[in-house]
DNA sequence: TGTACATCAGTGAACGCGCGTTCACTGATGTAC
DNA sequence: TGTACATCAGTGAACGCGCGTTCACTGATGTAC
């Protein structure tokens, strides 16, 4: 016998409802009691999907972080140039943030909520780190992009980005995404691209 | 009156047991009773101190951040090229996370761990990054630095270092503080000299 | 087609536990005269 | 110098509360024959 139908429709129900109490309570407020209530969901409910807290966490974050690789996958969709990439990139994990507040605030969280289920988490994250460090590769190979650690090039792209991501959704004054999408993309570029005098 | 000795020696007790639960127990284990045990340290004394729990942990934040600071200002002691100055800071950051791990990862906990007072937190934080971004007009002034508002310079400064010390006391495989040491700083300067052709 | 049955899904009361905070109190310290 | 006294510092039992989890149970679903 399979999953059935309303089991599915039962996980969704408290999901949605974690991510939400996630946003208007914060990491304090991030709850069993709170979700089940939220949610209309009964606790033993919960645990017959989730196992525990820890299990609902670890799904939400999977889910989250899989939204936004995807995300940045699509992006690259036809884009061959790399200087074109990266601005596809940071563009779109700015627009994703932008869309999904509540996604991102989570994503960034993840590394403080206690003990996250490491393993199960990166069974959905790897494959699709795989498909981007596919993408970079052969800049690399070609000379376009500096022959960095593909680590490293991933800190000089993503640090700055997460960095805004980070301080937009925690609501600090003065972080603006529109202008971090305008103004970030070709110096993030310049730090990455291959020649001294990178364009 | 003035505050008496043994006082200062007893809030020194609590911070410094305070950052050990943090390091051993994680966000989980923070808790109140647990510095408590730690510091040998009374509940009502922690009281009559910090008001609060979450008193402490503002305290223990801006200690840990001016301390970051400081090692960033110290850093740029002397240093006028700002090209130097940035590879400074980058080795500064890194140095800092490296000696202090603990600090580091705190402060990167901090907007993940409830509510701090943000307000208390800022006292300290202020005036040393005022110190900072003195130290930086005038090469943007100059046109040595990219005429980028002051928030995108700091987010594509401390973006990527920020990114590699967090994987770095997260555990994460295949972050190496050295590597990241001898590689960013040039990419990072490359990101933010003002021509088009940057050095 | 109908019915028996195994499994999936869902319920909610009850569990023990540790949380942050309060409070009435004692002891130590430094100042005033 | 000595002593009274206000304030600072420290104690630990007790508070109510909400936490994550368990469990015995009922109901729904889909399969087998």
């Amino acid at each position: 016998m399979t999953r059935q139908r309303r089991g599915e429709e039962t996980v969704r129900r408290l999901l949605d409802a974690a991510l939400a109490v996630y946003t208007d309570d914060g990491p304090q407020g991030f709850t069993m009691r709170a979700v089940t209530a939220r949610s209309g969901v009964s606790v033993g409910s919960l645990y017959h999907h989730f196992g525990s807290f820890d299990g609902l966490a670890t799904a939400l974050y999977s889910e989250c972080m899989a939204d936004l690789l995807d995300v940045l996958i699509a992006a690259l969709e036809g884009v061959d140039d790399p200087r074109s990439g990266v601005h596809a990139l940071v563009e779109a994990y700015l627009g994703f943030v932008r869309a999904s507040p509540v996604k991102a605030r989570f994503i960034h969280a993840s590394p403080y909520l206690g003990h996250l289920e490491q393993k199960t988490a990166a069974v959905a994250k790897e494959p699709r780190l795989d498909a981007l460090v596919a993408w970079l590769r052969p800049h690399i190979a070609s000379g376009a992009v500096a022959d960095l650690p593909v680590s490293m090039i991933e800190m000089l792209l993503i640090g700055p980005v997460a960095e805004v991501a980070r301080r937009w959704v925690a609501g600090e004054p003065g972080v603006d995404l529109d202008e971090a999408a305008r103004l970030l993309p070709e110096p993030i570029w310049r730090s990455l691209s291959g020649g001294p005098y990178g364009a």
